[in-house]
DNA sequence: GACCAGGCACATC
DNA sequence: GATGTGCATGGT
């Protein structure tokens, strides 16, 4: 192993060691079912969860947040209660895109749908369309409950103001780092991804506030 | 009023 | 394969 590479893996163990002690658990995936993963993974593409917060809570409140209650729905309905999301003419025809799969192929079943092995899992998700590597992994992790690393724009982020990557490194390849130099750790993982997103927020959206963010703290 | 947020598909080169 | 664009609301 090169230098360069004792240096990253170092780095990616360190790393998650440093934000959980400063930040503590952080409960993830904030919802109250696998489903609810899932519907929260698609409305959060490219979207502040806060904005994703309101469709769901509107959709428990009317009581659809239901395989068989959202299959049933119009797009056109179920577009206008998720409109706080944004791209909610997208947002609706994806989840819908999803249900479709999920009934025709597994009967409604969700349990069935997760019978799959991770890889077949990973690739009948990708099959659907309007869910992609992130989203995707997303629900193998918190939803599936599977040892799958989460990369999304704050992991890039974080690896590249810490020149650990290149703008051009695919998403294989930054998944790729993670699960190459960690245990396959389905609580790890979980929080870890969690724990970058925290980190994110907090720190990374300005110059100042990102003077303060814990990695660059010393002792 | 500008900018950004827990992406993805599709067109074009 | 890389790059550009459309999708859209709500918070800062």
């Amino acid at each position: 192993m090169s230098a360069r590479n004792r240096y990253t893996c170092g780095w990616i163990r360190n790393i998650y060691q440093q934000l959980f002690s400063y930040f503590g658990p952080q409960h993830w995936w904030p919802a109250e079912s696998p489903f609810e993963v899932i519907i929260g993974a698609i409305l959060t593409q490219n979207t502040a969860w806060t904005n994703v917060e309101q469709a769901i809570s509107r959709l428990k409140q009317k009581q659809l947040l239901t395989p068989q209650k959202l299959y049933r729905i119009k797009t056109k309905t179920l577009a206008g209660l998720i409109r706080s999301c944004g791209y909610y003419n997208i947002k609706a025809a994806r989840l819908k895109s999803f249900l479709q799969a999920l009934f025709c192929d597994f009967g409604g079943c969700l349990k069935s749908l997760f019978s799959l092995s991770t890889p077949k899992l990973r690739e009948k998700l990708l099959q659907i369309n309007g869910i992609g590597p992130e989203t995707a992994d997303s629900i193998l992790l918190y939803a599936a409950e599977r040892p799958v690393f989460v990369v999304d724009a704050y992991t890039k982020r974080l690896l590249l103001r810490h020149r650990l990557i290149k703008n051009k490194y695919s998403y294989q390849q930054i998944q790729d780092l993670f699960t190459k130099n960690l245990p396959r750790n389905l609580k790890m993982f979980n929080e870890y991804h969690a724990l970058i997103v925290r980190l994110g927020k907090e720190y990374c959206r300005s110059q100042a506030r990102c003077q303060l963010c814990p990695l660059n703290r010393k002792g």
